[in-house]
RNA sequence: GGGCCCGUGGCUUAGCAUGGAUAAAGCACCGGCCUUCUAAGCCGGGGAUCGCGGGUUCAAAUCCCGCCGGGUCCGCCA
C-alpha cells in the first residue's frame, strides 16, 4: 500500500516528483527534499521554494491527507482513508498480503554450493540463509524462482575424498557428510606424507573428466553421500534447493566445448606451455584465467563459464551468492560473459564468518559445524520452552525447533552481507530483543488476543480511522510498507533490510500491546483494535515466512 | 607490494545507493512495571570527536583524496 501512497505523492509533486528526493522522515510519512536542490539552482532559499511548490500543488488523491512545507522539506501525511484501506487490504489479502509484481519473469538463485567433501559449517550457512531469503523475496515479488546448488563434483578435494573412500571405505554409522570428510582428512594426511600419491589423484581426476565408468560411479557415490548429509542440515534451517546441478554435466553435454569455441571465435584465448588461457589483460585484469590445463582437463572456472552460458539460455536473471574470497574470479567471470555478448550473473558477495579466536580453517579443524550450532541453539530453546509453556511434548518440541531455526536464521540475515562477522555463542543463544524470538513472540501475543476474542464470542473486526491514535497510526503506516521494503531489499539484494523492517513492526506492536487494552476496550474501540491486532498478526506471520522462520501461535 | 571489503557509545549492529530536520536500535550497566490480552515483554536513565587527516558543499556518518587498523584475494585449487 505504501507503494501506492508514494505513487500518489510523486504524481502530486508533478515536475518535482523525482523519487530520488523522497525520504522517510520522523516528521511525516514521507518527505521530499527537492526544494534544496532547486533552491541551489535558482539561488534562493529552500523554504521559499518549498512554500511555493506546496502553494501551487494540485492533486486528487484519497491517500494524501496533508502536505506541509517545513524548513524546506515538503512533508506528506497519509490520510485516514489510506490507513483504513491498508488495514482492510491486509485483512482481505491475508497470506498474500505483501505480494507485488516486480515485473520480471524468472530468476535463478544459486546459493550455498559448498564443496561436497564434508559437512557445512557456519560460514556456508551465511550463504544459504542470504540466498534462501533472497529467493523468498523474489517469490513474494511474483517472480518465478528456481534455486540451484551448484555441485562441484570435479574438484581436487573431491578426488581426494574419493580416493580415501576407495582405500578405507567409510563409517556408515555416521551422518554421511561427516563420514565423507573423515575419509577426506585421512587421505589428505596420507598425501602429505607420501607426495607421490598426487599422481593417483590426478589420474582419478582425468578418468572422471573422461567419463571412465568406474570413476564416474565412485564420484557419484561419494558426492551423493556428502550431498545427502548437507541436504539434511539445510532442511533443518528451512533451506531447500530446487535442483542440484552437477558441474560435470557441462563437460558431458558439450557446453564446456561450446564456451571454449565462443572464446576462440572472439580471439580471447592464447596458448602458453600447452595450456589454454583467456587473456584477461584485454579486460583490465592483471591475472589471466586458465581454461584448459596442459594435460587437457578443464578447470572450475571453465565449467562455471559453461554453466553460465546455460543460465543465459534458460533464465532472464541469475543471481549468485558467493563468499568474498570469490570476488576476483567472480568479477572475471562477469566480465568474460559480457565480452562474449552474454548476460553476466548478478553476484551477492558476503564477508567471512570468523570465530573470536580467528578465522575458520577446515583443515586445522578450526570451525563450527552447522549441525552443532543447530543442535545447541535447539537445546537452549528447549530449556526455555520447558520453563514457560504448558503444552504437550510434541508442541513444545515444535516450538523449540521453530525458535531455534528462527534465532539462527535471523542472526545471520540481519547483518548486511558485506559486513564481516565474528561468531558469538552468547548472541546465537540469545532469544531476547533483536532476535527472531522477539518477532515470533509478538506474533504469538497477537494470536493470543485473537484466540481469546473468538472464545469470548466477540471476534468482530473493524478499523475505524476516527478512533486511531498516533501510536496505532504509526503501526499502520509501518504495516503498509511491507512490499515497499521487499522491493527496496530486492533492488540491492540485501535481505537484512527486510529483517530490520520486521523487527520494527514487532517492536511497534509490543509497544502497543503493553500500552493499550484490546479485549477490555469498549465495543467500537475493541473492534478497531482487534482489526489492528489481526493486521499485525498477518504482517508478522508473512514477514517471518519471508525470512524462512515459522510463526508459531504459542510460545 | 597491488586489488576489493570493513572500521558508528564498553560490545553487536542500522543508517551510506539517491548528502539535508536532535546519528537510530539491541546487549551490558543503573532505576521502575506482572490482582489487567503471554515479563522471550514494557517504560525511564547514563553512555558516540560516526577510525584519523584533508577536500567538495549553504549542509557530510553518507561524496572525493590521503593515511591508519582488521579481513580477503592475487594457483594449470575450488
Amino acid at each position: 500500500m505504501f507503494r501506492r501512497f508514494i505513487r500518489d505523492v510523486i504524481k502530486a509533486l508533478g515536475d518535482y516528483g523525482d523519487e530520488k528526493f523522497l525520504r522517510e522522515s520522523e516528521y511525516a510519512d514521507i518527505c521530499s527534499t527537492v526544494a534544496f536542490k532547486l533552491a541551489k539552482e535558482k539561488n534562493t532559499k529552500p523554504a521559499e521554494v518549498a512554500d511555493e511548490i506546496v502553494a501551487f500543488m494540485e492533486f486528487d488523491s484519497d491517500y494524501i491527507g496533508k502536505v506541509e512545507s517545513v524548513n524546506g522539506y515538503i512533508n506528506f501525511t497519509a490520510s485516514g482513508e489510506f490507513l483504513r484501506e491498508t488495514v482492510n487490504r491486509i485483512l482481505d489479502e491475508d497470506e498474500n498480503y505483501g505480494s507485488f509484481s516486480l515485473g520480471e519473469k524468472s530468476v535463478l538463485v544459486e546459493h550455498t554450493s559448498a564443496n561436497p567433501d564434508g559437512p557445512l559449517h557456519i560460514g556456508h550457512i551465511r550463504n544459504s540463509i542470504i540466498g534462501d531469503t533472497v529467493a523468498r523475496m523474489f517469490r513474494k515479488a511474483m517472480v518465478d524462482v528456481v534455486t540451484h546448488y551448484y555441485v562441484n563434483d570435479m574438484g581436487r578435494q573431491i578426488a581426494i575424498a574419493c580416493l580415501g573412500y576407495k582405500k578405507y571405505g567409510i563409517d556408515r554409522s555416521k551422518k554421511p557428510d561427516q563420514a565423507v570428510v573423515e575419509a577426506y582428512i585421512k587421505m589428505n594426511r596420507e598425501i602429505e606424507e607420501k607426495p607421490d600419491l598426487e599422481e593417483e589423484v590426478e589420474k582419478l581426476m582425468i578418468a572422471y573428466e573422461r567419463g571412465d565408468e568406474e570413476a564416474v560411479n565412485l564420484f557419484r557415490e561419494v558426492v551423493s553421500l556428502a550431498l545427502q548429509g548437507i541436504t539434511e542440515t539445510l532442511n533443518k534451517i528451512n533451506v531447500c534447493h530446487d535442483e542440484y546441478v552437477w558441474e560435470s554435466m557441462f563437460v558431458r553435454n558439450g557446453y564446456v566445448d561450446r564456451v571454449i569455441r565462443m572464446l576462440e571465435e572472439r580471439n580471447m584465448l592464447k596458448e602458453e606451455a600447452g595450456a589454454l588461457i583467456i587473456d584477461m589483460k584485454k579486460l583490465g585484469y592483471e591475472k589471466d584465467v586458465v581454461v584448459k590445463r596442459k594435460n587437457g582437463t578443464t578447470l572450475y572456472v571453465t565449467r562455471d563459464l559453461a554453466y553460465h552460458l546455460w543460465k543465459n539460455e534458460n533464465y532472464e536473471r541469475f543471481v549468485n551468492i558467493l563468499g568474498s574470497d570469490h570476488k576476483l574470479i567472480g568479477r572475471q567471470l562477469q566480465d568474460v560473459m559480457k565480452a562474449l555478448g552474454l548476460k553476466a550473473p548478478e553476484i551477492v558477495f558476503f564477508e567471512f564468518v570468523s570465530l573470536p579466536e580467528g578465522s575458520m580453517s577446515t583443515r586445522k579443524g578450526k570451525f563450527i559445524p552447522a549441525d552443532e550450532l543447530i543442535d545447541r541453539v535447539y537445546v537452549e530453546a528447549k530449556k526455555i520452552v520447558e520453563k514457560r509453556v504448558d503444552l504437550s511434548e510434541d508442541e513444545k518440541e515444535k516450538i523449540a525447533r521453530a525458535v531455534a531455526t528462527g534465532a539462527l536464521r535471523y542472526d545471520f540475515v540481519r547483518i548486511a552481507p558485506e559486513k564481516p562477522m565474528t561468531f558469538d555463542w552468547s548472541k546465537a543463544l540469545d532469544f531476547e530483543r533483536q532476535s527472531a524470538a522477539y518477532i515470533q513472540y509478538s506474533h504469538a501475543r497477537a494470536c493470543s488476543i485473537l484466540r481469546k476474542a473468538v472464545r469470548e464470542g466477540k471476534p468482530e473486526l473493524e478499523f475505524l480511522e476516527e478512533l486511531c491514535n498516533s501510536d496505532e497510526r504509526k503501526i499502520v503506516i509501518l504495516l503498509s510498507k511491507f512490499s515497499w521494503v521487499v522491493e527496496k531489499a530486492l533492488r540491492t539484494l540485501r535481505p537484512n533490510v527486510f529483517a530490520d523492517y520486521l523487527m520494527d513492526v514487532a517492536s511497534a506492536f509490543n509497544d502497543f500491546y503493553s500500552k493499550y487494552p484490546v479485549l477490555k476496550a469498549d465495543s467500537e474501540l475493541r473492534m478497531h483494535r482487534l482489526a489492528l491486532v489481526d493486521a499485525c498478526r498477518i504482517v508478522l506471520r508473512n514477514g517471518l515466512e519471508l525470512l524462512g522462520i515459522e510463526a508459531v501461535e504459542r510460545m
